[in-house]
DNA sequence: CAGAAACCGTGACACTTGTCATGGTTCTAC
DNA sequence: GTAGAACCATGACAAGTGTCACGGTTTCTG
C-alpha cells in the first residue's frame, strides 16, 4: 500500500483528487493540506511514501514546500502544475523532486506515475521534458533577472532602482540588455517572456 | 436523479471531479468535456439538468460556452473559477448563469449548490457576491477598456492605435484617462488592475 | 595569472509615453 | 430639445524609457 499525502490550495480540487486517488486499491491518502506549510508538517508527521504537491500554492510555491519536505522526510515528491514552465522544471529537478506532471494528465496515468515514483523511479512528463530541453537556457544574467522580477511589481525605473539599490541609469542598461536578448519591445514584455519561461 | 455534464480543460481535474460527483447518490454525470465547444455539443445531445463549466477554458472562456448552452438547451449552468473577479461575476449573471462558485468551495457544498440550482434556485458564493457589491463598478468607458485590453497584447501606442483604428494621440488620451481613474503609474499597471477586477 | 564576463555607473541623445488644452461630432438621458 | 458624456482628433510640451558609448571594479574561468 502506497501511503500518500496531497496538497492543493483549492479545496474542491483537493477533495476531488483525494477521492479519486483513494479509489486506487494500492494507494492510501493518509492526509491532505491546503498550503505548503501544512503539507510540510503533515509529511513530517505521517512519513508518507509519496507527496503530491500543487505547484501554485501559498505561501511561496510548491517547490518551496517540496524543498522543506525532501530535506527532512525520507519521501518522494511529485509536483502537479497547470502551466508547465521549463525553467520551473529545472528548479524542481535541482531540488530532487521525483515527478513533474501537468494537470492535463489523465487520472489513471497519475496513478501509474505514483507507483513508479514510490518504486524509486523518476518521472517527468515527456512534453514538458521535450520543451525544457528544446527551449533555450536562460540567456539573462542574475541582475537582469532581478530587474525584470522587480519590473513586474514596480511601475517605473526609479522605483526599481530604489528596490535593488542601483542607479536608475544602471537599471536602464540592464533593462535594455534584457529586452535585446528576449527580443522584447518594452520591459514589461521582457518580464512577461521571462515569467512564461519560468526564469523568474 | 440530477443529470449533469461537466467541462474542465485539465483532464486530471475533470476526471477527479467526475469521480467525486458520481459518488453522490442523486447525481449522475452523463458526460464530460475538455473545452467549451465540446461542452455545448454534449449539452445539446444529453439535455442535462445542470452543466458545470470551468471559467478558464478554451476557446474563449466558460461564459462563452455558458451563453451558447443557455441559448439552446433548457438547462442550468454553474461556473467554477479559481480567481473570482467581480466584473466577471456580473457578466456571468447578465448571461443568466445560475451558479458561480470558487474552487475553494468544499465538495459537499458544491453538491448542495447543484441540488439547489437543479431545483430552480440561484447560487452565488457569498464571498464573491460581497466583494462584487462592495467593489466599485467599472469607472472606465468602453473605449478606455478597449485600449487597456489591447495594451495587454501590444507593446506600443502605435500598434494599439492600428488595432483599434484610432489615431495614436487619441489612444494616448484614453490611456492617460484610464490611468488617472485607476491611479496607475503606467498603462500596463492600469491594464493589470482592470484585468484583476474582471473588467477586461 | 590573465582574459573575459558580469556588475555598476555616468552622460548624451533619440524616441516614446503621458499630460493637458482645445474643439468638433455623435450619442444618451432628462 | 438641450445638456452632458463619450468618442475622436490635433498640437505642444514635460517626463520617462531605451540606446549607446565609455570606463572602472569585481568575479569567474581556463
Amino acid at each position: 500500500m502506497i501511503r500518500l499525502i496531497l496538497a492543493d490550495d483549492e479545496e474542491l480540487i483537493r477533495g476531488a483528487l483525494v477521492t479519486l486517488l483513494n479509489l486506487e486499491p494500492d494507494i492510501d491518502v493518509v492526509a491532505s493540506a491546503g498550503n505548503g506549510d501544512d503539507a510540510v508538517a503533515l509529511a513530517r508527521k505521517h512519513q508518507p511514501d509519496v507527496c503530491i504537491l500543487d505547484l501554485e500554492m501559498p505561501p511561496t510555491d510548491g517547490i518551496y514546500a517540496a524543498e522543506q519536505i525532501i530535506r527532512s522526510v525520507p519521501t518522494r515528491v511529485i509536483l502537479v502544475t497547470r502551466h508547465a514552465r521549463p525553467g520551473v522544471l529545472r528548479r524542481a529537478l535541482a531540488n530532487r523532486v521525483s515527478g513533474f506532471v501537468p494537470k492535463s494528465t489523465p487520472a489513471d496515468k497519475l496513478a501509474r506515475v505514483i507507483r513508479d515514483v514510490a518504486a524509486g523511479r523518476r518521472y517527468v512528463d515527456p512534453d514538458i521534458a521535450a520543451s525544457a530541453l528544446a527551449g533555450e537556457s536562460c540567456p539573462l544574467t542574475s541582475r537582469e533577472l532581478d530587474v525584470l522580477r522587480e519590473s513586474r511589481k514596480s511601475a517605473n525605473i526609479q522605483t526599481i532602482a530604489k528596490s535593488l539599490q542601483l542607479a536608475p541609469g544602471t537599471v536602464r542598461n540592464y533593462v535594455s540588455s534584457a529586452m535585446t536578448k528576449l527580443d522584447a519591445g518594452t520591459r514589461q514584455e521582457a518580464a512577461a517572456a521571462a515569467w512564461d519561461q519560468g526564469w523568474i
